[in-house]
DNA sequence: TAGTCGATGGTCAGTTAAAGTCAATATCTA
DNA sequence: TAGATATTGACTTTAACTGACCATCGACTA
């Protein structure tokens, strides 16, 4: 059995016993408990649980520090994932906005936060962005973004 | 749990049970109380009761001396207006995270609209983006988002 | 009134404790 | 066997914590 398989079973027996759906680990206690580098769990982290997979992980280092991992489950949240996978690697401006006012619209996330993404993808700050990367950049931010409200 | 947690969290709740938003407090006798060097103290004010977290600090040394951190309130678009005034024309990756860590610990921005501002200007949105000009599009795009919030 | 002494708080450089990154290498699998 | 996936470890970055030494204040005393 892989190493990376391993460390997910781990990980998803933590969040599945926990009542929140969230594991807290330290990443160096798992690695060694599991007995590799740490840099593994990072590198498992990085792909199998992604936003795509339905997780959220934040992370904090010094002293004290921690690795959260959070599987996504709500309704809303959902739906926010549907839209999040439909965005390709590409998207440009005017189909970008679109999208925003629709989840806005279908109340995914709240105006405030519409309007930083609005803010965010308008030409006035990709101006100095070459236009050959533009909806490239556009698209993993937007995606970025609307991951952020799950 | 950590040290540093433990103190914001009683020097909180000191300023919290007074009714001047202020807590007066002595550094060697707090750093007795909780067991650590009383420099710990100072790291705590010094990282989290700072200007930019919204406290201001004052101390007198010498017999009967003291530490007196006050909560500054100030007006919500007064202090967006101040922050957008103080982001030059490029700010890295780091600087703008705890810029907006702050408005949001200050309650500027709802915590929805903080992260999508930390989404859109992370690290992973910005991969695509040539290095030179990184900064420069990170502040254009921090301030366009700050507006949208005034 | 000047000096000094005890009681404070301040600073800083160094240590420890995490997590993150990345490039090199190994292993699998179509 | 080529390309994707997995593994490793050296190096980096960040945060917390410590202790030795410094600066300042107030009070007391000669």
């Amino acid at each position: 059995m892989r190493l990376s398989d391993i460390i997910t079973e781990m990980i998803l027996k933590l969040i599945d016993e926990s009542d929140q759906n969230v594991a807290e680990i330290q990443r160096n206690e798992l690695a060694a408990m599991i007995g590799c580098v740490p840099s593994q769990i990072n590198y498992v982290l990085t792909s199998r649980f992604t936003p795509e997979h339905g997780f959220k992980v934040e992370s904090r280092r010094g002293g004290g520090g921690y690795i959260r991992i959070t599987k996504i489950t709500m309704d809303r949240s959902n739906a926010l994932m549907h839209i999040i996978n439909s965005v390709g690697s590409s998207i440009d401006s005017a189909s970008a906005r679109v999208l925003i006012e629709n989840i806005q619209e279908r109340e995914l996330v709240c105006e405030e936060a519409a309007e930083v993404m609005k803010a965010a993808l308008s030409n006035n700050s990709f101006k100095d962005i070459p236009v050959n990367v533009r909806d490239q950049v556009r698209a993993a931010m937007l995606k970025q973004m609307l991951v952020s409200q799950l």
